[in-house]
DNA sequence: TTGAAAGCGCTAACAG
DNA sequence: CTGTTAGCGCTTTCAA
């Protein structure tokens, strides 16, 4: 394998100007420029980028680590990330981690000197604060957990629209599938809300309102699916459902329909995400989202280090379609 | 960050010995390795890997380039390399690529000095051969495209019963819902042999008989949406589509719909992929498939380095449901 | 079974 | 504007 000696050489230079021309750091005249240029074309020079991050203890690599990758919702992200990424050179990995798998990625992310974690996976262990810290890397919980990235995520207005529309349809029993254990849902905003808001508006919200799952052991779909079979076979008199993401409301809805309910007329669901095809699903699904490219820009900025001239927060917005009609 | 000197120190014994405990080669006396450990735990130390894949040359990368993130097959594949991966300490990233950005992402690759690459995005450009060789890198182009890395794909039993059965069901017009680009699909064969296999049948095949399109640059769904509208619009005459992939295929069947046909009464709809969603759309979709978790096997065996004990050769099947009957 | 020396390819810091 | 020196933290190789 070539390297900056073998091109400095042949270009007469010295190793250090080399690595002046290949960073853009550094002064370097015009004319030596073309010609260690010259060589590095001809030789199909490739920095060992590997090298240069053992000194500087930098990577250009970002982590993000979901629970599950059947949900095209993290995809979503992922994708934004990655497009984010291009404008600095940074590089975005993606890492799928149960909660018991997390530490060793983690471990694996210190190892190799990651920039920054992304992580809608679980808490971060305790034990790598100060590894994750050590090497200079920024760390992001994901904000439905409200994480130590601090960015303020309003919900709240975009399901009070969601639960008004509901309720103006005639909803009497509006169910949240949450989907998730318990402990991961105690730390979202989104069940109190519903709670105190079903509240506020005189509805009933009983122990049997709010349903807990395998998420993301089980994957979004599978756990909807199930959900909504189980809860017609209590005998559960619903008719709404608000599901923890679109997938999951993809799943109730044809778990549903397994059942012989009819979604919007016997049972109106609603799923938060708007992944796209959301749109195109029959019936076509309502959903609250937040701007996955807006979010992704956030992260980045957060990692690079960008100067951030404008309030971190991201507002959902209600999307009406005809599973809630 | 401590490091294996600061180890060593604690333990009283040589950064060498450190290196052995950690890495599990070479003899170390039992006493030794306990007292190494418990320092390790006591200092927390995780190996910079940087440093020791600078000096082997070697990483524990695989990456894994995909065209379009929003394909749930790509991500089924990606998870299935995650699980294997485990089994070896390797580790995967995801990189989305259209053509044009390969070159760069390879690059990156190179600089990083990844294990191996499974390149579902492209090509690898020519120019990149000899560094990928140099690094020890083992490159997999995917199956669908007969690349470097041979692995037979058996597609043509499969798609044979799934002809004769649309046939059997009364199809006169079947459609190939290609969506890609020329250039894709040429060097696929499944094309080619939906062709053949027609006029075998005698069925009429003509100009309009495969729809190309604008994969992976545009989302397979929306490629499949909009080819089925254009198809109903131009008046062609078709009673059943093949899609190249599942999400395609979902993207056809609501472009049917809107356009007022019904699937599968007026139009049958058959995809490849098989992805999870496909049993639970509406209608659930008959698909071709090939095991996602063998072909992830293959790739690693082969990256990896594994001796290989069975033939390499994956056979697709048919799976049939609703949206063909 | 253990240790010492050499160096992977690069950047940082300073000197010219 | 360009070069020199000194490592980054680890593995490889050889010697004890």
């Amino acid at each position: 394998m070539v390297n900056r000696e073998e091109v400095a050489r042949l270009a007469g230079v010295s190793p250090m100007t080399v690595t002046r021309v290949v960073t853009g750091k550094g002064y370097v005249s015009e004319r030596t420029r073309e010609k260690v240029m010259e060589v590095i074309d001809a030789l199909g020079y490739i920095p060992n980028k590997i090298a240069a991050g053992l000194v500087s203890g930098k990577s250009n690599r970002i982590a993000i680590v979901v629970p599950d990758l059947s949900n095209p919702y993290y995809l979503q992200v992922v994708g934004a990330m990655i497009d984010e990424a291009k404008n600095y050179d940074y590089v975005v990995s993606v890492y799928k981690a149960s909660e018991a798998e997390l530490p060793q990625v983690i471990e694996s992310l210190i190892s190799n000197r990651v920039a920054g974690v992304v992580n809608y996976a679980s808490e971060f262990p305790k034990k790598y604060e100060k590894h994750l810290n050590d090497i200079g890397a920024k760390t992001i919980r994901t904000s439905y957990f409200s994480g130590e990235f601090s960015m303020e995520l309003e919900y709240e207005d975009a399901m009070r629209k969601a639960i008004d529309s509901l309720i103006e349809k005639g909803a009497k029993k509006i169910i949240f599938i949450a989907g998730m254990m318990t402990e991961f849902v105690s730390i979202d905003q989104r069940v109190p809300f519903y709670k105190k808001y079903l509240k506020e508006k005189g509805l009933e919200v009983g122990e049997d309102s709010v349903v807990y799952g395998n998420y993301p052991r089980e994957e979004a779909f599978m756990v909807g699916y199930n959900a909504a079979m189980q809860l017609v076979k209590s005998g559960c008199e619903f008719d709404a459902a608000f599901c923890m993401n679109d997938m999951m409301a993809f799943g109730v809805i044809n778990g549903l329909r397994r059942m012989g309910k009819r979604v919007p007329e016997d049972v109106k669901v609603i799923g938060f995400d708007n992944i796209q095809m959301s749109a195109f699903f029959e019936p076509p699904l309502s959903s609250i989202y937040v701007d996955t490219r807006q979010e992704a820009r956030f992260y980045f900025d957060y990692i690079v280090g960008n100067p951030v001239d404008y309030e971190r927060k991201l507002v959902a917005s209600y999307v009406e379609r005809k599973s809630a009609d």
